[in-house]
DNA sequence: TCATGCATGTAAGAGGTTACATGATTCG
DNA sequence: CGAATCATGTAACCTCTTACATGCATGA
């Protein structure tokens, strides 16, 4: 009958899974939970779940404080969820556009590029801290589910990964400043 | 005047800057050069290209054989990728469909976990021995660009990640068998 | 009371995927 | 001569992003 799921919804109903959540929720768990892997917007939760509802798959519930509006899923969403989860995951995607500039950087006054390059940076550098904290405190609790844990240890090989990528670019990509300075760590 | 270009369309005038190409060339020089963090499919490309066109960033030349139709980029073309190139890189998307699997893989019979983990890790150890592979080509030239090096050496820095981690998953996850062949690197 | 954060949603458009349709050339 | 590969393109559809529009609740 119905067509299988798209990823986004496939990960809707698995939240659902726990408790009856509103859209706003939703994106809240998403960011927290698979956000390193699979990012969505407001909007797509907001339609994806109407849609699941005409579908049968999820069931609004009253109203609450604010409008709020929370969503269980049905038995029939269960079932949904089932069939998507068994399918065997595509490959990935990555799309990212600071790797474009970089090979392209020719075409880019050096300073420029550095500058690209030292923000970036810093926005993984901060990425891996946050990912390595929230790990400690998994790692402190006994009755942590182990598919949670090796999820965010993807996130935090994936920063690691690429902060030692950017520690070894050769300076003449405009990592560096004049010979002397090359090691500086966020160079302009 | 024009709007800043996508990044597609600015990568696809990147490429026109080495040489006239086809809508096929490019499809095969995106895939060659910066597949491993920015994919774009066919249509993507013709779609690009005859937009570009009817914007008078490029201009087709004349048919070849096999209905070959070359597209040259023009004065105009060379400024919006100018005005592209420089704007700061937005955040990179990953979207790795086993990660959702893995996450939520207490709703999946371990087997076909283990199964689907399997076969990914096959799959990232064949692309990180073929960027090896292209690595050694590209240091054995002269005059190779850095930047090629850099993203060709982010793709490595990112496979070898990801099969790091696929190496540290614990067993109960579903890559290990019965505790005796806990190390078996392929195990069903 | 006023700013901030919670909460829901729509509309329009851009970007990306998949399937379809067609034909020329090369090589064995 | 037939298969594989080169080559171009369209159509339909889905997904994703961005901007807009609205209003309640909480706490300072």
């Amino acid at each position: 009958m119905g067509h299988t799921l798209n990823a986004t919804a496939g990960s809707l109903l698995g939240f659902l899974h726990d408790r009856p959540m509103t859209g706003w929720d939703l994106v809240a768990a998403a960011q927290q939970r698979i956000g390193e892997f699979w990012s969505l917007t407001r909007s797509q939760v907001y339609r994806e779940l109407a849609r699941m509802a005409d579908a049968g798959l999820v069931e609004a519930g009253q109203r609450g404080t604010r409008d709020k509006r929370p969503y269980q899923i049905t038995d029939q969403g269960r079932e949904a969820f089932a069939d998507w989860i068994r399918q065997p995951p595509a490959a990935e995607t990555i799309r990212f556009p600071l790797l474009l500039t970089i090979a392209f950087g020719r075409h880019l006054p050096p300073p420029t590029l550095a500058g690209h390059i030292a923000r970036h940076r810093i926005v993984h550098a901060d990425r891996l801290t946050a990912y390595q904290q929230q790990r400690r405190q998994l790692g402190d609790t006994a009755d942590t589910d182990p598919h949670a844990v090796a999820t965010l240890d993807f996130g935090i090989a994936y920063e690691r990964a690429v902060l030692d990528w950017f520690n070894d670019l050769p300076p003449d990509l405009g990592t560096g400043g004049s010979p002397g300075d090359r090691r500086s760590p966020y160079p302009r």
